[in-house]
DNA sequence: GATGAATGAGGTTTCATTCAT
DNA sequence: AATGAATGAAACCTCATTCAT
């Protein structure tokens, strides 16, 4: 966590560095970031840098909060509170659909994103909660699916929760790639979420009902 | 590409140079692994690295093509080569099968492909005809679904290729982030193909047949 | 050009930088001199060296500079700046005798010229300028001498300003060479001085005044 | 010296050798000059380098005293063997003129002769006696030009060798350079000559004559 | 004697972090 | 608390020379 000092900056200059950092870390791994760089993007000097972060990774360990926090006011907030009124095919699409917004607004949030995703050593040890937090969500709207006759009772709820996390890093990848793939806004989403409900919907409550 | 040094050396050396690379390029990402490090895990002087490989990223190209054969030779060669006879999920499962045992016997390997997979830079430097192989495979069995009937002709062959080919990192990433899913040796592979499957077949021609 | 932080520093440790470097340019060519001798023996470390400079050529264009500018430093000022006033052979003498008095009491950077005036390649990179200054200040004394009658006008004065260029250096190499010819201090020029005026000065002139 | 297995080699691969040597020599200086290219350019194993020379330094110093050889091959032999039967004007002009030539038609054997001229260090160890050979030759004919009341008693033959080879070296550098200077063939020895005969001959004894 | 791989010292440069003001 | 210079440990890469066949 970053220092004292540095919550007590005005807010414009914490805001300044935070666009820095995320500026060089969406540019460079971890490792290749320059402390440096980001000082001077910031109009800090570097001594001040120590001032405000242990270290290199502390900064970085704060901007990935920052950044799953953001992620999280890209959901629709009212669904979530309510999350027990909506179906599951519902709340999958909203989640898609703020994953999605937040990959075309934040491109280079995903991108740190995906970096981390793949520095499995980093990810341990930064990331952690991030990922259960996601899979969790996912495991427990599927059991209420499951328990709402939605879902197909045969699948398997740990597996689907962490495909369909896997999928939200797939779809960060489409938008960030660079629009080989060229659809209209939530075409993109709509067709995903077509194949995965046909593919896990509970058929014979489909045809009984 | 190595130098002919490097492959005229005798095999134990040579595999052990490729091993300590392996070992370090999965572990780091390209920027990050050290070529000191590779040269003494592989027990030999910094100044015969130079001698074998260009330069880092030399031996690293290597390293991708080996495992992009690598990974290849554990495709049902035979299936491949006979592509017509056979059907579309039929295809596509062996092909994920081939994929898993990949990931379960190499995952090293698959830590390396990953790790290149999100840094977009590299990729397209290094990788680039690899990734457009997966997809184009992926379209062109699509492709001869839909006209063999077997595939909802409404879905984007391009958009499904796409996808197959992130779902096969995330295939990937399942058994590569440490087992924490247990799963018996091609219990997963069955449990994501009958999700696509159901998410992508012919239900009219099903209907109709 | 160095850094600020060069310039900012005390006065001692800029000169200790300085000389350091002269000490070790005058000593090998700019290819074979090494940064860590310079740092070495101006007392600061490796790392300070590139806060100071963004390179060993920027430390030697630096340095280049600096001789040149000392250099002008010898020269008799109020004879340049009056010109018009003084007769050609009365010019060249003060120039030699600049030349002369610069390469007696600061043979290093004699050296460091002398090996520059060789490196033809380094030369245009670095020097330009420097080269074509000497040359043209010949060349326009010169015009001045043929317009006043004091030379022959059969002279070329292309040529005779690129001799009188390159006996500044043969000038230099003499003192440099490690004394082994032992003459009074402005003696050596007078001779080289007697031996051009004869050579370029206008006989006709003379005999019809 | 070259070891004897240099000089057993067929003239074929020997001139091979020296020809490598040559070009790498005139491109870089001593010390940027790579073993590894010579042998590439000559096409023999490194090892072979070895085995023909003691280190870099050996050829090095083979080649300078080649280059010397060589240079006196173009001076008029005939000339040189009945030296006291010319006159001290015509023997200069036969000197330059023979520089001349070989600056024009060997210009890297030239280019490697000034990266010596200015590297004193290697000078002092690998060209001493070449250039002691060339100021004495210009002692001598001195001597004998004043002698023969050619030249102007007054003059100090010692200063007046070293300013004549002084210019045999700028004479090289005005071919060398790169044209700048567009001159016929020997006229430009001519200008040179012009100016020093004017500069140093006995004037009284031409009027007296 | 010929070969060409092996060796490792040494060169330049970068950059996270500490220090002194 | 702010500043920005100081520091030195690496990192990559080159190349003269030696070694083993």
């Amino acid at each position: 966590m970053p220092k004292d000092t540095f919550f007590n900056l005005p807010d414009e200059k914490r805001q300044r560095v935070i666009e820095a950092a995320i500026d060089e870390f969406a540019k460079r791994s971890f490792h290749d970031a320059r402390v440096t760089a980001i000082a001077e993007k910031a109009g800090i000097p570097v001594g001040s840098f120590y001032q405000y972060f242990e270290d290199k990774k502390d900064l970085f360990k704060y901007i990935i909060k920052l950044i799953a926090d953001e992620k999280i006011a890209y959901i629709n907030q009212d669904m979530i509170a309510n999350m027990q009124r909506y179906g599951f095919f519902q709340l999958l699409r909203e989640t898609y659909a703020s994953g999605f917004r937040f990959a075309k607004e934040r491109p280079q949030l995903v991108a740190i994103g995906l970096s981390l995703w793949n520095d499995k050593a980093l990810s341990h040890e930064v990331y952690g909660d991030y990922i259960e937090t996601s899979v969790g969500f996912f495991q427990r709207i599927i059991a209420k699916g499951i328990a709402d006759g939605e879902l197909d009772p045969s699948i398997d709820p740990a597996f689907v929760a962490r495909l369909l996390t896997a999928l939200t890093y797939a779809l960060a990848d489409f938008i960030y790639d660079d629009g080989k793939l060229d659809l209209d806004d939530m075409e993109i989403v709509d067709k995903m979420l077509r194949i995965i409900e046909n593919g896990i919907k509970n058929r014979t409550a489909a045809i009984g009902g």
